[in-house]
DNA sequence: GGCATAACTTGCATGCTATGCAAAGATGCA
DNA sequence: TGCATCTTTGCATAGCATGCAAGTTATGCC
């Protein structure tokens, strides 16, 4: 029975922790070991010491067990996007927050292996797992947005191309985020086909930098 | 008991096609009017006149009935994008498949609109929306890479940079699918927000255009 | 037309998923 | 210690999903 990261405050507290990591581990585990499909909530709730009932009090859903390891990746990834220097264009600073994350979660290797297997051995839960992660993309976009209005030029009074601006704002950061979402999961899936061949933060690098160019045909 | 589009072969295809589309019309109606978790399979099987087994022999779960209006744009699109004239960039070819293919859904406007006011209520339907529109993404991913090998200089034998341009060729099939999904999504998510303010291709264009630039930061 | 075949639908049986409720147990605090 | 609060659990219930076998309907071939 593992602990999360930072032990919180009271013992409920860390018991609640671990039993979710528990929870969780046991679904990824059982899952790499049987198949996904073959994994019962029962199953589960027996291999982490808990009953049913209690499982869908940590879970709404059976999926969800397989998704989530680390609850709080997506709102270091906001906050990292808000700290970044003012000078660094949107799209990098959200590349380098999630390249931070990437890294960071490398570190739990071994259980990450297995998830990832599960993950790519069950489409539907991949996406899901996206989903989930980072994936309040509004709340990156809410990020994005702010970071854009406390911006470079500290803002004085309102230009004329205003109204233009403000429409734009608005539409920009919910495309960013959705976007830069959606490049990991691109970057994932296309290394994961054949991990030997390069590194991730490789293709990671090269995904976002066809974004930055505009998607231009590639040479050839 | 509408047909679908193009009347395909025989009597059985046809009647197939006018089931799944009565089932996934009857869904969404459904869902608008009393909420889509207030929506079993029995009543869209009643609604549809069919039973609740015949529901599941046209969808893999119940959710999937909401999620799924037209099958064949996707396959329309793939098409669209083989047919552009070869001086065509991919992502301007991707775009303006779409945007035919948005044109014409707009005529059906009234279940179109039905069904995205029902998505927007229902955040977990949204990503399983993701998730069908993944399986096409693969297809349209597969025309894109074909397009650019038939592409404008008929290659003759083989560069310097050959292995870099083959590991490019199939990352970027990919990625342009899977973004241009995205774009689309989030271009309705935005219009949606505020249908009247202005015309869905006018987001929609914006969207693809700031693709095109590489994602900068709208001035402001 | 009439028949054999393949495809589609249906009801039944079964097992898993998910939620509400109330009782019992664990924890935190004075 | 004893009270207040949160958590766990079993039970009941409803809906979701699949396999199977029997009944219906289209299709192709004579």
């Amino acid at each position: 029975m593992p602990e999360k990261s930072a032990a919180g405050g009271g013992l409920r507290e860390q018991k609640k922790r671990a039993t979710r990591a528990a929870l969780a581990e046991a679904a990824v585990r059982l899952a790499a070991e049987h198949g996904v499909e073959n994994v019962t909530v029962e199953a589960i709730s027996a291999a982490a010491g808990v009953s049913v009932r209690t499982f869908f009090n940590y879970f709404d859903a059976r999926d969800d067990a397989f998704v989530v390891i680390d609850t709080d990746i997506s709102a270091r990834v906001r906050s990292t996007v808000l700290r970044a220097p003012a000078e660094v264009p949107p799209l990098d600073a959200v590349r380098d927050a999630i390249a931070a994350e990437l890294a960071e979660a490398e570190q739990q290797h071994e259980l990450w292996q297995l998830h990832a297997e599960v993950l790519r051995a069950a489409p539907h839960l991949l996406v899901r797992s996206l989903g989930a992660h980072m994936a309040d993309e509004t709340g990156l976009a809410v990020a994005i947005a702010r970071r854009l209005r406390g911006g470079p030029t500290d803002v004085p009074g309102t230009t004329a191309t205003d109204e233009d601006a403000r429409r734009s704002l608005d539409l920009y950061p919910r495309l960013l985020a959705a976007v830069a979402g959606t490049a990991v999961r691109v970057a994932v899936e296309h290394w994961s086909a054949d991990p030997a061949e390069r590194h991730f933060a490789d293709v990671f690098q090269e995904t976002f930098a066809s974004l930055a160019a505009g998607l231009p045909a590639p040479p050839g």
